[in-house]
DNA sequence: AATGAATGAGTCTTCATTCAT
DNA sequence: CATGAATGAAGACTCATTCAT
């Protein structure tokens, strides 16, 4: 499966990599519209102006092109999203990330897709609990490693939830997205604080 | 005659409705375990004991049957969650909701997959967003309705975020998903009131 | 494997009886032309004059069809070549067997075809070897089990050999393979009775 | 010139020997393995350690290369098997052959899978036929040619049908197979003569 | 109204063969 | 000649929906 799930061949020359950018982007597309389930290997493969075949020649299965999608993700992720300030306020890093966070859905059509649709993939997930964890670790020493993980797993899950709520019909606006989820991240943050006993920095006394 | 009419037709509509409940019990069940898009309509059908004709009798496509599913919820939420208790503190009344949906889920075989798969069904979330903005305007008369609306929207966005990460496979139990729900949904009230300026409740001093 | 290979609805219905029956046909003619393995399901719902889907309707796969055959065939053959004359001499009882094993051919078209592959199917070959070993070991008790078996397997292997040979381009014409199958039967009995040091009977001793 | 183009084409040529010698052995490994239908052209070429193009290049299709081995398997059981001692005993002389069938069983890997399937190849069939058609005539010149065809025919038939007990679940050792092999074959050698009112040679008098 | 057999477009995937480089 | 990426027809199988009975 570790075998059958990845790439079929690293593509080495340069129209390969081309085409294999274009199944990801079209894979993007075509996941961001309907959904990992929905979406077909066909769909993608003509949506890239590929014939199917092509596609079959890089990924073995349909479920590899969202596992490279997502590799693909969770580089960039790192390069962007985890280069993180020394010595920021606790909730000047928080509205970095989620700013960035936030951009990174823009740039990258299909990434909102995989976020959110969790039946189908946990690393990103996993990723951006472990980036918490070590966050609120490095702020807060006094918080035990379990309660580090618990609450960066709520941070995870309330950004999650907030950036659902783009979905919705009559849809809030990016901007107040963002914003609110900020606010809800820090807030839920200096409400565990309080529980566990622990002083709050002068930024989060404010929030 | 009217009345023999009514007499005949009537054992036939108690089994039509019975017949829909069944079928819908069954969709419930199904799109728990499988979710919308890979359950059948066919499987549907056995697991309701009632032959594919029916179905299709009842309901005029797959989608259907989720919608009704939907309206039934709709009703029941509306009985069981949304009969509010007066003059409670917000803190205790927004936790009655939280345990309240949280029992409904555990009652309700399939209304989690519905609640969460936003991209199938935005009714539920209306409806709850509504529930939101009425309560949060009924305790905090000083807030204008569209931040009571956005603030509600917020809620719901981490409620189904918190709710998700039962989903997640070193799973987080569920009584402490519970408790940080309620904390978050709080601790961002917290902030919004603080940030408009809306002095606050005791028990939200305390969040 | 049992439970999927089998036939997915047991036809009780005219019409539906007498679609397994040409699928069954369609299935036996293909095989009979092409193989196993290149016959396609497709092909055999063509020459049935049925829609794919109505094959996966009693079928749940293409191995299963097959089965179907064979025990079509596997009940056929008891009823057909396995009613054995009393008290005949060998000779004329093996002559009797690949005489009406010949007819069964002529009528049962396919029946070659599965009885041929050996790579595909070994429920015919295990029946046969067994109703050789018991003729074998019923006309000569002093032969032990196991030579009984090995005997009746060699005939098998005899059997069908000199059954292929109708498949050869210039070939020889059925009445010869028949006749040279009876042959090379007793004269190979023959031969393992006069090793074991067993006494000939009298038809025996003329071959 | 004329030398200069024969030693610049040389080396190419043997090159070319080479690679046809390798795909011939992958394909061979490759049909013995999964059988003719199921092994794949670029299966092939890469087991060989060679470009699909360069298979295309030798040979136009998939059934070519088949056809290559089947005559490469020709030429050396011509040497290998056909090179009859002379003034022997018919019995030694079938045991001899067998004997030689199987050691070339042994050291030609995927002959069998040829050897055996019927379907797609008779020129090996043929070869043999005409063997024993000479070795029967040579030894009993009074039986007309048609019969000794015939009986060679047989010869064939049984052969295979022995060989392909092999491929039996609870299979039968390759000796046991091979002995009874040169049994059944005399042993219907035997039964021919005596029909034909031929007198038997000493070792045939004893089968 | 009730049934469930029937339909066939659509899904993922493979592989013989070609052809541009 | 050599290469190996590219092609797309074809295969096994599914399932929402219809319709004859």
């Amino acid at each position: 499966m570790t075998e059958e799930t990845r790439m079929r061949r690293q593509p080495k020359q340069a129209r390969s990599q081309q085409r294999v950018e274009q199944l990801l982007n079209a894979a993007a597309q075509t996941f961001e519209e309907v959904g990992y389930v929905a979406a077909t290997t066909n769909a993608i493969a003509a949506r890239a102006g590929l014939p199917i075949g092509s596609l079959y020649q890089f990924f073995p299965n349909k479920e590899s092109i969202m596992d490279a999608l997502v590799e693909r993700y969770l580089d960039e992720l790192q390069q962007v999203v985890f280069v993180l300030g020394e010595n920021l306020p606790i909730s000047v890093l928080v509205g970095q990330i989620i700013d960035r966070l936030e951009r990174f859905h823009q740039s990258h059509t299909g990434f909102r897709a995989l976020f959110l649709d969790a039946d189908v993939e946990h690393r990103i997930e996993d990723t951006l609990i472990q980036l918490g964890t070590k966050i609120i670790g490095q702020y807060f020493p006094a918080l035990d490693v379990t309660l580090c993980r618990q609450t960066a797993t709520a941070w995870l899950g309330i950004t999650k939830g907030m950036t659902e709520l783009t979905k919705l019909p009559g849809n809030v606006p990016e901007e107040v997205v963002q914003s609110e989820t900020k606010l809800a991240l820090l807030a839920y943050l200096r409400a565990v604080l309080v529980r566990a006993g622990v002083s709050l920095s002068d930024d989060l006394e404010q929030v």
